[in-house]
DNA sequence: ATGTCACCTGGTAGGTGA
């Protein structure tokens, strides 16, 4: 099976995009991340008519995650249980028996901002809720956009970001805590080319210069790792007219 | 060169978040 996460930056404006991609990239399950729509304004009809099933969680302006998969997911949660959040961030549900859970984990802003005390809460109660997860779903994958370079070969200029948001250790040590929960980081276990990032800001032409990070990430469970056969970060539609600053992430597994 | 984009409110621009 092919999973695949995406931030689209307002699903209003890249909707084409994401129908065109599933159609060239049939796979199984695509979570969604800053889909910036309400519920009601959600495209249903339209991902209907692609063929594929949709569960959505949402709010104004900012945020909200969807997962589209081509069976019915099972088991759908909304945020994270236990931890009182009134941004929508993460979706989650069980799809041909793995549990898929999609994540828009928060920005930080700055290490000295309130945004980043939130961000340091949220990841906290995501360990906590994921522990259990894990112990009641062995196969299990945790995708979308970490705002989280776990590494500095996952930043184009790590001196510059050092201690930066996206970088900073008391990040990187959450990125860390997932992983000893019993995960892996499927686009590690493979070589990969150097300077892989996954998103580009808008400015500074830093696309065309190749200056990103590597924030989105797909991380498997061990009972999983033995299967996966290939994760790649998918540039082609940060090519595209309008794009998005983030690219989709594919894990394929037997 | 922060060289951008998307959204909001309240307007034909400015602020916010990323």
């Amino acid at each position: 099976m092919k999973l695949a996460t995406w931030n689209v930056n307002s699903l209003a404006v890249r909707l084409p995009q994401v129908l065109d991609w599933l159609a060239a990239n049939p796979v199984d399950a695509l979570v969604l991340q800053e889909t910036k729509l309400t519920d009601d304004k959600f495209p249903t009809l339209e991902i209907g008519q692609a063929g594929y099933q949709v569960q959505w969680f949402g709010q104004k302006t900012y945020n909200g995650v969807a997962l589209i998969s081509k069976s019915v997911a099972t088991g759908v949660v909304k945020n994270i249980p236990g931890f009182a959040d009134d941004q929508a961030r993460v979706i989650a549900g069980t799809v041909d028996g793995v549990r898929v859970i999609g994540g828009y984990f928060p920005n930080g802003q700055a290490p000295d901002s309130e945004k980043f005390v939130y961000k340091m809460g949220w990841l906290n109660g995501l360990r906590a809720w994921l522990a259990d997860e894990l112990k009641q779903h062995e196969k299990l994958v945790l995708m979308g956009d970490f705002n989280i370079a776990p590494e500095d070969r996952d930043v184009y200029d790590p001196v510059a970001w050092a201690g930066q948001i996206h970088c900073t250790p008391e990040e990187r040590a959450h990125f860390q805590g997932l992983l000893e929960l019993g995960l892996v980081d499927a686009f590690r276990l493979f070589e990969q080319p150097p300077k892989s990032w996954s998103w580009w800001d808008y400015r500074n032409l830093a696309f065309r210069k190749n200056q990103g990070l590597r924030i989105d990430h797909i991380l498997v469970s061990n009972p999983l790792r033995a299967s996966v056969e290939a994760c790649i970060i998918d540039k082609l539609p940060r090519k595209n007219e309008r794009p998005s600053d983030h690219a989709p992430v594919v894990v394929t597994i037997t």
